[in-house]
DNA sequence: TTGTAAGCGTTATCAA
DNA sequence: TTGATAACGCTTACAA
């Protein structure tokens, strides 16, 4: 009941275990008769390469390990994105989960047990320094997927948060809209980045910029609806608001329509990312999607690059997002 | 620069290769001071135990694989469970994705090529002769975390469907509603359970069934906004829909908005799993909640369970869902 | 408590 | 085109 090994197809054809090895992977060095046999043989008795001999063997790791929170929506679709991408180049995934009871850096290390030739850590998430504390640990090429600064210490792939920002207010501006608020989280990296797009479309289509900060939890609905809770509080309520976030752009939607304030009517809204809080029916929402397999391709080029050649300077790849217009914008009231 | 390993820390120390294997193990065999002595070494060099070597040279696998969707929110909440019960029990995770370029084969492959001691396929959409024509190909335990028929060639741990229904009419019923249709979606095999669940609870209750069948695609926004417009285009609505699935009721519930249908005020809604959708602030729907944390751990149980005694007739473990009370449901109008 | 010898299943190198 | 031999880094069994 033991598994079959290379040495039992060998054994049975009365070959070598090395001859098995170069049929089975198509290298040069057997006949194609042999080949064949040796194929046939393999199937028979339901031969599967055992991996881990197989990596511990190997002089270069053909393996690229991937480090992710399994619970957000958006590091699940950039992973569903980077298999077809390795798979391309010859490269085998390493999946490790970041979870509520288990560090990144626990995940990393597992990463590294495997002896991969490159990690990617997915979390737009993770602040910098931590990314940083990572890097100094992990003896391979590092690849941080939405990390909001560059760094000596890894390569960097991330989408153009203030470009999908800007892109929502120019549409808006499209629109006929010239009161355009901005709801802004302070604590994530990455908000940074989306709030000065935000500040530079603004200036850039003349109109007064207007920032409305609220306190986290990053990016969740609580956010939002504490943003929409300020407005209602106004003397009067811009035309359009763009947030940084779909789950945010829920929470202040919730808001507006408990207080009766029509979307896209009274007041137009933005998202950013077009997870799935933006395709939901009943929000509709108008968004900058990231574009995850253009950011998995990246990411994987990205580490192989620097496995081939590994002392080149730190890069940093941006993804350009595009609006998905949907029904939560329109002309302003009046226009 | 190459990776420091076992017998560099031995060389360092002057002992053998085997000493510091069993000092870092924590294996009985070495004296306190030799353990301190090596780990402190292990710590300066950087080393990092090679997973490969060590499956490979272990005589029995360490390793539960898990084969998932990413792209399913369910199945990054099964799969984040079963983490911690796994490091319970001492066994590490092997995390293999299905995904649209991965198929489920592909993804159980590579788990067996890692020569896991068990494989966990997470999955409720799978049809059974899949999970069956699954089974035929893996030479080790296999658990079916969410399938719906019992089987000969693997375990099964799923929630109980038809409780968890059952659970959402009997809220109703207590609420006062007598007039409580059912949303059925056919094709996906745990449908079927669910729908019992209501049949039997409206049979104990003592009101006339009433099953609302729309086609697929399974459980998704649209089959519930179909089966919206089929009960607004009858004489009279029921006072309370239950639907098998949260995305269908979160579809229902747009098209009953759109129509000025007040819920829960003019029908009450519940829904099945307690995902993202349910949560959603603008959604706030009563649910039956599948308990992640029991069936991952249900999951590791059943694997290690097999791996002692495979020769264990084939178990079902059937874990209980709750009612999560939410705003969707009232009392029915005038009750 | 420590050391010696062997071997896990594969790939790499070189000689036939 | 094939085969012999060594090696990857670790664990296991047993002897000192």
């Amino acid at each position: 009941m033991r598994e079959p090994t290379m040495a039992d197809i060998a054994a049975r054809l009365g070959v070598s275990r090395q001859l098995v090895s170069i049929a089975l992977r198509g290298l040069p060095g057997a006949s194609s008769e042999t080949r064949e046999r040796v194929q046939k043989v393999a199937e028979e008795l339901g031969y599967r390469p055992h991996l881990a001999a197989r990596s511990l063997r190997q002089t270069k790791s053909r393996h690229i390990g991937v480090a992710f929170a399994p619970a957000s929506a958006a590091e699940a679709d950039l992973v569903e994105a980077i298999y077809p991408a390795a798979a391309e180049q010859g490269y085998q995934l390493v999946l490790s989960a970041r979870t509520g009871t288990r560090s990144i850096r626990q995940a990393v290390d597992e990463l590294l047990g495997y002896r991969c030739a490159a990690v990617i850590v997915i979390g737009s998430g993770l602040p910098d320094a931590k990314l940083r504390e990572l890097a100094d640990r992990v003896t391979v090429p590092m690849i941080a997927l939405g990390a909001s600064q560059r760094s000596p210490a890894f390569d960097v792939v991330r989408s153009a948060g203030d470009v999908g920002i800007a892109l929502a207010v120019d549409h808006l501006v499209g629109l006929g809209h010239r009161r355009i608020a901005y709801v802004h989280c302070g604590a994530m990296p990455v908000a940074g980045i989306r709030m000065r797009g935000y500040i530079r479309a603004a200036s850039a289509a003349d109109f007064e910029a207007d920032v409305v900060s609220v306190p986290g939890p990053d990016y969740a609905e609580e956010s939002g609806a504490a943003a929409g809770r300020i407005l209602l509080g106004r003397d009067e309520l811009p035309t359009a608001v763009v947030t940084g976030n779909d789950q945010q752009a829920v929470g202040l939607l919730q808001v507006l329509s408990r207080a009766g304030i029509a979307v896209p009517g009274r007041v137009s809204l933005t998202g950013f990312g077009d997870g799935w809080a933006a395709r939901l029916s009943s929000v509709d929402l108008t968004t900058a999607r990231q574009d995850p397999e253009k950011m998995g391709t990246a990411a994987i080029q990205a580490a192989i690059r620097r496995i081939d050649q590994p002392a080149l300077p730190p890069s940093v790849f941006v993804v350009e997002p595009w609006l998905v217009v949907r029904g939560s914008t329109g002309r302003p009231p009046g226009g």
